[in-house]
DNA sequence: GTTGGATTTCAGAAACGATTGAAAATTGGA
DNA sequence: TCCAATTTTCAATCGTTTCTGAAATCCAAC
């Protein structure tokens, strides 16, 4: 059931007809099928990463999709490749467009929405840090502050090296929080020069 | 029992007994209570970090308790403060000293086992880094490569575009994991040196 | 070799997050 | 305005991961 599908109904990406002549229907099939499989492959191991990363594995199945096919999608095309349900495809591209990863386009004549992923990788890259130091450095940084402040209170030398510890960690976080908002900064040029500046050390 | 057990068998640090004057009690015991909110503060603030990475909840839980209490503890204090059973801390801290950043100690006279957490952010961060990179970065790597060989088969306009898009991704990764390389190396001065040069841009 | 405290293991239970599917809401067109 | 296609929502279900607790194992001291 895995394979008798896969040429199915999972292409309809509209102009780009299977009305290639005869002649190249073998070869153009095995093509097609190669790139399937390293497709495959590919929404795979993005899926593994992500789930490694908190990323819950559809949303980056649906993610990797998107970008390996390069082309816009709409829900039924996403349900039939990754056979998952409409509810759930639903929820998981409405979450991808959040993020700002995604985005939502027309096809005049037809009323399905479209989804395409972002295809610049330093963009992608660049939006993902973006969104996770909001939602997850920022509020850490908080919470580390408070919690200073709260043993900082006490004179006892257990309050005085708990701060010191906390106030260790807090300095090394805030460091990578200034690094990545250079990297998620307009220009985004950061990271680039630290690569540039990394690789000339020896 | 949250306080009262505290100054009990949760410092068996040897011979620094419980016997300090009557006079200084109640304000040692205030302090000691404020200390305590805040590592309790901690702890979450870390935990709550670690699961949205894919750590479970207690090995976060764990390792915050050992970082922030700063001086070994065994089994039964982590049980006693954590509140979680005996078998899961125990397969918690030995997941925690195979990441390297716990370790084993022995006092001597005392035939318990007992865990210190890596003081030194640094090194804390450096490893957490090498473990991470070793168990999902170098894997996505080589299914990446073989996704793009795969794909690079195909001579159809497809499989080109294909290995395109595999080949834009696969060379930002490299080039992430050429800097983490840089971190994680031995003397470990790569960040630093960034973290400098970064500053000093506008 | 035996004892007894400490640790580890692991089958089952509990908790949690992910997924479904059908009903409700929305939307563009007639 | 109404209709039909499409999307969204959400309670129920499912599957996975995590946690427990007691039994098995280990090991240092005697």
């Amino acid at each position: 059931m895995s394979d008798s599908n896969s040429t199915g109904p999972a292409r309809p990406t509209g102009p780009t007809g299977p009305a290639s002549p005869a002649t190249l229907a073998a070869p153009v099939a095995s093509a097609d099928a190669a790139v399937r499989d390293a497709q495959d492959r590919f929404i795979a191991a993005w899926a593994q990463m992500g789930s490694a990363w908190g990323i819950p594995r559809t949303m980056a199945e649906v993610h990797a999709l998107l970008y390996i096919h390069g082309e816009a999608m709409n829900t039924d095309d996403v349900m039939a490749r990754l056979a998952v349900s409409r509810g759930n495809v639903s929820m998981t591209l409405r979450a991808l467009v959040d993020w700002g990863i995604v985005f939502r386009v027309h096809h005049r004549g037809d009323r399905k929405d479209y989804f395409v992923a972002e295809q610049d990788v330093w963009k992608l890259f660049r939006t993902i840090i973006r969104e996770r130091k909001k939602r997850e450095f920022d509020p850490l940084l908080d919470a580390l502050r408070d919690c200073r402040d709260l043993g900082g209170a006490a004179r006892a030398p257990a309050g005085r090296e708990h701060t010191a510890r906390v106030d260790e960690l807090l300095d090394f976080i805030e460091m990578v929080d200034r690094i990545s908002e250079r990297f998620i900064s307009p220009t985004g040029i950061g990271l680039q020069v630290a690569a540039r500046l990394l690789g000339k050390v020896s």
